[in-house]
DNA sequence: GATGAATGAGGATTCATTCAT
DNA sequence: AATGAATGAATCCTCATTCAT
């Protein structure tokens, strides 16, 4: 139940202090239960009590780590997203090649493949228009978008309308984080686990092609795969 | 495009009788109100005194018409989904073709837009694997990709190998229902609404054109916009 | 422990509609145990979950009666000194003859001697300066210095300057109040109860003899200051 | 005639040795900010965490200084009444002129003008009637009420009878440590801090005049009762 | 059909307190 | 002497639900 913890402790924005070893740990898995039961409940069906219980604690003692639920959210938003902020930071510095995106779009499948409950989490806040959702777009969501459009434009010659350029951004995170945020119902309509290594790879291959055959809406003279 | 009681009184799953007109009617204003509170807060965030109080009525009369939430929650889901499933099932009869696809996308779009707490429902439900997912996917989700495997294999020359298709057709689901579901994220970040008419205009010409460029896959030769 | 309600229907502020009787009765012994409580520990010290066993409810129960602990305290707090406004407002008609102050001080105990939760109630308030202090203040007690003051002014000759006046009132609220407020201090020092009839006739009777010896000093021929 | 225990180093009840000076002086802080916060909340409404933030420290850390709350309690009261005792003891050798209780009003009121809490503390046990009451009630207020009733037993010719010397007292009690003890009350309805030195001093003329008064009535020539 | 009153369960949070560090 | 972490009990309050009216 508890998936590994990647935490950056070079980046503690909550508690800059190094702390006891045993304290960190305990940070490190209340946020990790927290992560799972806010992305499997939502923020208002996921509760203090259960979460503290999962960490093997009292609710009482959540209460020496994080100040209250909402801080407990934040923190959990906070430790699953910035590693995507990083990733885009990253990669916005090697250039729109298609061999950039490609590389892109693995990489982010990767992580959301190992992180498996962030993506749901997003989707409640999103759904939900919840009280942090501003803080995620903006942090995450519209620099993303900013980077695709940038892309956009300066690609030899785009398929694209300016004015559905938006819309092309905004389908692709559907379709890259929409893939994992879905699981539950994928898994009862298709039958199988999209977070199986197969499936991750087939969605993988679907999404490069995808956007081979994007690309190839400009000049579609060679589709091929792999 | 009747979304009233359905008229099937066969189905009636929750009253037998509908009573008075008067009855009726409340009970469409509860639906109402609970369909936007479920969407907007979802199941557990939604509190059966505020949807009784924006209908104007006490938590208690609630139970006059519902025997629980949980009873609730599912007759929102089922008036909500029904026209969805009708939708698909008249569609079947029209064949495959390029334009019954077109047919589909437009009437789907329209629907979804003129209920606009449906899609983040569905999300809900499907995000957090709930009680009522099982049901939502056999009923509704599963014919759906039934239909549209059943088009892409009838299809002359396919672009998409067979083992990608099951992600062609979950993707297009993101795509569609994705638009409305995440309408709080997409007006944070793009400044839009969703539903407003040009928005959804827009993502209309961007589906179908999506859809002509997936079919050119096959043979891109022509690819034309409206 | 209950003591006579002494409610005024014809004034109820909180719940302007007649309810059903067996709902005023459970509000009124409510107020009943919650004015006790309150007295004996103060408005941190009572819990609601204590007011409400004693009143043989459950705690979830009281909030049908008040929205809350501060409202059940703001109430109790209005029924309680309510008819002490009114006392003051119907005397404020009679002048100020002694007759008249004579009256006033029987009445004014007589009062408090029927509720004596109220005093200790109006001590902890005014001790702690709570956040209904300012209402209890201006609600009953500066009218009741005003009152007071204009009685002074209009006396033959007075025997105190302007600048104490308001001190002599004050004295007087501590002498009156403060006698049933320190009950337990006085049980404990003088061993007997400020409640008893007889020690509630001595206290009168000592406040009178002092309003006549206040009085008395209006003929200061052998009163030197400093 | 002697009550108080008294340097009786025999007795130290709280922490024998003082330990280091540091400590010592941490420990008055404490009771500095506890006896503020116990006057401001009374017992149930102060919290160990708020004494220990204001204190400077955690709450944990005040368990080096004190058992409990209860002994954090204790020690804040047995400070503050300390030094009425004594006064009253001092007192007592000086006969009971007239001089003497002028010079004991001024003494008792420099005092209580010099350590504002007090007085609130007290009332709030008063009030209350809590744990502490009894050794309040014994030590401090006892002896005083004896050594009054003692005075005005042997005043040439009270004007007071036999039975209603005990509420004389009291009522001295409530108008001394009642101006102070109600300061909140004051403040919202004379507008004036009790604690300014000028209402200081009228106040302390007021209730030296009022012994006057007293006193006068010793020559009851033109005092009728009832 | 609607409601006010009642309730047991549970919500988040704070409490005083302990203990290893 | 100071503290961070842990905790059981208690805080106020809301929850969904029932039932007599």
């Amino acid at each position: 139940m508890s998936f590994a913890p990647h935490s950056d402790p070079s980046r503690g924005s909550e508690r800059p202090l190094p702390a006891s070893a045993a304290a960190r740990a305990t940070r490190e898995r209340i946020l990790d239960v927290a992560e799972a039961l806010f992305a499997e409940r939502g923020f208002a069906g996921a509760s203090m009590r259960e979460i503290a219980a999962r960490a093997g604690l009292t609710a009482a003692s959540l209460y020496n780590h994080f100040s209250g639920k909402d801080a407990l959210y934040a923190a959990v938003l906070e430790r699953g997203i910035r590693p995507l902020i990083d990733l885009m930071e990253g990669m916005s510095q090697k250039g729109h090649s298609p061999e950039a995106v490609d590389a892109l779009i693995c990489a982010v499948m990767h992580h959301l493949g190992r992180r498996p409950h962030l993506p749901r989490l997003v989707y409640h806040e999103a759904v939900a228009g919840g009280a942090h959702l501003a803080r995620l777009a903006g942090q995450w969501v519209r620099p993303l978008v900013e980077r695709g459009l940038d892309a956009m434009e300066h690609a030899p010659g785009s398929y694209w309308d300016e004015e559905l350029r938006p819309l092309v951004i905004s389908a692709w995170i559907h379709l890259v984080v929409g893939h994992f945020a879905m699981a539950p119902l994928l898994r009862e309509v298709l039958g199988r686990d999209p977070f199986d290594p197969d499936m991750l790879e087939l969605q993988t291959r679907f999404l490069r092609r995808l956007a081979t055959l994007q690309q190839a809406g400009t000049d579609p003279s060679h589709l091929t795969d792999d």
